[in-house]
Parts: C-alpha cells; structure tokens; sequence
DNA sequence: TGCCTGATGTTCT
DNA sequence: GAACATCAGGCAC
C-alpha cells in the first residue's frame, strides 16, 4: 500500500468511513492461509462522540485511537467478542472508524472453520468479522500497510453508500455515522 | 419472525 | 460493582 492510498485515512473519521466501503482486507494467517474480504459496512467514532471509546480521553485501552492513522485497534468487549477498527485522523486525535461487516472473497472454507456457520453468517457483524479472519488483541496496533493485516484500496469502488445512525450503542444513537452498501446481503443489518 | 437472556472479562467509576 | 461499539439459542406468538 503506498503513501497515496493511505493517506485519506488522515481524514475525519465520518469522512473516513464511507471511504473505507469497498477497500478489501487482506489477513495472512500463521498458518499461510490468505483471507480476503471487502468491506461493506462501517461506522465512525470520534472524541467529540459520547459513544466513543475516546470521549474521556487517552487511557492505556484506548491509546491507539490517538495514535497515527492507518493502524488497528482491537478491543475485547461483553466478556466474549472482540471488534476491530481503523485508526483515523492525525496523532492525538482519538478517532478510529469500526469495520462491522465484510464480503468474503477469499478463504472461505477457513472462516467456516473458525466461526461453525456459512454463507452471510461469516462476517456480518463485527465480532463475526473478528472471529472470521483471527483478529484478536494480538493485532492491537497493528500498521495496516503491512502483513498479517493489510488493508489494500482498490481504483474503483462500486456500490450504493446509505448512511445511518449507528446501532448496538446506548448513546449518541442520533448520529450518522453508520455506512453500508444497500442491498448487500453481508450488512449486518438494516435499520429499522 | 421477533423478543429475551445467558455467556463472560476488561475497563472504568 | 456496573457498563459494555455482541452473538446465538430458546421460547412465545
């Protein structure tokens, strides 16, 4: 991934976000197995966010968030399931965008291994998506330029962006950060 | 189909 | 000690 392509994630995380819509994941896994997807469904989160990890500042959880963008923070949350998100914004910012949903592309087979299900039911949802591609707090930090993890933004992103208010929080549920392709049957959900 | 709840541990108050 | 950016199974309708 060259300097270009990472460049647009020094932006803010609600504009990071749909940006991030189509960019394709790509895990290595100790084994050698490759997986890729792409991703399908996001959602911002700020400093200024009540519903933000960052809102009551840097803690030793959360420092990545203020950490330079283009790097990944991995939490471990209700006690079974962990959640992945993308740094964003310059360093001291804490603002990170999470990835809620991706379309497998490749190494199907391994993640049915993993997650016991098939078909949508891989990676449409968060910790789903975690479970997935192997992603636990080992990858905290981890620089998205390089392997195991790479996130690799391709030169043409298809796909209608519908843009929502988040879901799965207590507060701020008015704010609309949430993203996903329409119709694509690896989101999540639909709001309702 | 849709609501309710248990699982389970880290973080912060 | 409570909250929590979740998921899956069970049960009622």
């Amino acid at each position: 991934m060259s300097n270009t392509t990472s460049r647009f994630l020094d932006g803010p995380a609600s504009e990071v976000a749909p940006q991030l819509l189509g960019c394709i994941i790509e895990r290595t896994l100790p084994t050698g197995t490759i997986l890729r997807g792409r991703i399908v469904e996001t959602e911002a989160y700020d400093q200024t966010d009540t519903a933000s990890h960052s809102y009551k500042g840097k803690t030793p959880r959360t420092e990545i968030m203020f950490g330079p963008a283009g790097h990944l923070y991995v939490y471990f949350t209700y006690g079974m399931h962990y959640c992945c998100n993308v740094v964003t914004g310059p360093s001291g910012y804490g603002a990170a965008v999470l990835i809620r949903a991706v379309e497998p592309l490749q190494g199907q087979e391994d993640m049915a291994l993993r997650r016991s299900r098939h078909g949508r039911e891989l990676t449409n949802g968060p910790a789903k998506f975690c479970q997935a591609f192997a992603i636990d707090t080992s990858l905290n930090g981890h620089d998205l330029q390089t392997p195991p993890l790479k996130l690799i933004v391709p030169l043409e992103r298809r796909g209608e962006i519908v843009q929502t208010t988040r879901i799965g929080i207590s507060t701020a549920k008015d704010v609309p950060w949430r993203f996903y392709y329409r119709d694509n049957p690896y989101v999540s959900k639909t709001n309702s």
